[in-house]
DNA sequence: TGAAATGTTGGGGCG
DNA sequence: ACGCCCCAACATTTC
């Protein structure tokens, strides 16, 4: 009898779960395959329903034709049909990410959440509201590693502080990297969620298309990464990117399709871990200049400079160049980056987060970890930074990177040398004043 | 993941 | 044949 009760009991409970649905909060891992989250949910629960959010409080502050946000509708509408063939669907709404979950929570019977976590400041926070909430409400949630091959707390000097120079970073990443597994992970799709929702237009959420497209990434190029990378003519770029920005394809598949011999790459992919957690460990430099010693510069931060410099119209047909190809494609090669990063900084006295500011605004491969960490770079003030007095001649870059012309010419519509507009401020001058003014800035 | 300034060396022109 | 000068080429130091 009580036996009876007992399986009686315990099957409604089974058929009670097997009504509710277990939510993967997918953000910036937009794929299916060898993503921890999913495959974590599917592997330990049935009705596993895709749920993606357009956050408000980041969409408010974006252009309506952003392209990183055509980008993403894009991919989600992607993630889509390949659900279709599990007859399942993405859950796709813009709002309030607080409010959003509140109404979730009230509207399905939720048995669990699972989503990778996001290391940037202010996803950190809004995350952790959201699991304040889950644990109020009683729901079973966990969150995973995905983003990265290590997290911030994984690499550590021998005496637990984190790294601020990169070179023995990397060295500890790659002897932990020696004894680890990080194989991508297999997915079996057979417990998603039986679902038919419908992904909003662009327009309904609120948005139009934009005309800058998201290049599709290539792996092939990156055998010969090392002897081509410095000359931005060569377009031997994988356009990785943003693939790994927003997660369409996973750090893991990333390094597991390296062609041999590619440690030159693979160091810039440790960049990203090292700076990604630099900003976990030391979010002020948000805000801040890593090295305080720094504080004291005192940037001219010229308005018009500012305008000539963002629409590539400085004189300097690299500098100009490189901005045109960011204004007209979303991105920019990674040796004119430094170059204009550089300019604006040491040659016009610009605060560095100004052009962080921009490239923020422009790039579609914006990652606040990688920006920052590399525009302090350029600046001199960040952690295990360029010396103030290393200073770039953006003369000198022509003719060590595009002796022919070809990157200038392709961004620089009929460029010719002897009509090209006078630079906006002497190289020699401007040398000068930089290393005046930083002297003078630092304690 | 610099570039400029300064220092050193050695070959060739020339008296 | 010698010493002197010039300067390109390379090396080192400095910013």
């Amino acid at each position: 009898m009580i036996k009876n009760a007992l399986t009686n009991l315990s099957k409604s409970v089974f058929l009670y779960l097997d009504f509710m649905i277990n939510i993967v909060w997918i953000r910036r891992d937009l794929r299916l395959e060898d993503n921890t989250a999913l495959h974590h949910a599917l592997k330990s629960y049935n009705n596993v329903q895709l749920l993606f959010i357009f956050d408000d409080a980041i969409l408010n502050e974006l252009p309506l034709d952003d392209a990183r946000v055509t980008f993403i509708h894009q991919s989600l509408l992607e993630l889509d049909k390949q659900l279709k063939a599990y007859n399942s669907s993405v859950y796709c709404i813009r709002g309030n990410v607080q409010e959003v979950w509140k109404q979730l929570l009230n509207d399905y019977s939720i048995q669990s959440v699972h989503f990778n976590r996001d290391y940037e400041p202010y996803a950190t926070e809004r995350d952790q509201k959201i699991v304040d909430l889950l644990n109020k409400s009683g729901v079973k949630h966990q969150t995973y590693k995905d983003h990265v091959i290590f997290e911030k707390n994984e690499i550590l000097k021998a005496d637990l502080s984190p790294y601020t120079v990169y070179t023995p970073y990397k060295n500890k990443w790659l002897a932990a990297f020696k004894n680890q597994n990080s194989t991508p992970l297999k997915s079996n799709f057979k417990t998603l969620n039986q679902s038919n929702y419908i992904i909003p237009s662009i327009e309904e959420l609120g948005f139009t298309t934009s005309q800058i497209k998201v290049k599709p990434y290539t792996l092939e190029s990156i055998e010969n990464y090392a002897q081509t990378r410095d000359f931005p003519s060569i377009d031997n770029t994988s356009y990785l990117s943003p693939h790994l920005r927003f997660g369409t394809i996973s750090i893991r598949q990333v390094i597991k399709q390296l062609p041999q011999e590619s440690e030159v790459f693979l160091s810039e992919l440790i960049w990203r871990e090292f700076f990604t957690q630099i900003l976990a460990h030391f979010p002020q430099v948000q805000a801040n200049n890593f090295k305080s010693k720094y504080n004291g510069i005192e940037w001219r931060n010229n308005k018009d400079d500012f305008e000539k410099w963002c629409k590539g119209e400085t004189g300097y047909p690299i500098v100009d160049a490189g901005m045109r190809q960011l204004n007209q494609t979303g991105y920019m090669h990674n040796r004119v980056r430094m170059i204009v990063a550089g300019f604006l900084c040491k040659h016009l006295l610009i605060d560095w987060k100004w052009g962080e500011a921009y490239f923020a605004k422009k790039l579609l491969d914006y990652d606040l970890a990688a920006n920052n960490g590399n525009w302090q770079w350029s600046a001199g003030t960040g952690c295990d930074a360029a010396p103030y007095f290393r200073i770039f001649n953006p003369t000198e870059q022509i003719k060590k990177f595009d002796k022919d012309l070809t990157y200038i010419k392709t961004w620089v519509k009929d460029f010719n040398e002897l009509t090209y507009p006078k630079p906006m401020v002497d190289h020699k001058f401007a040398r000068e004043r930089c290393l005046q003014t930083y002297r003078k800035g630092i304690n």
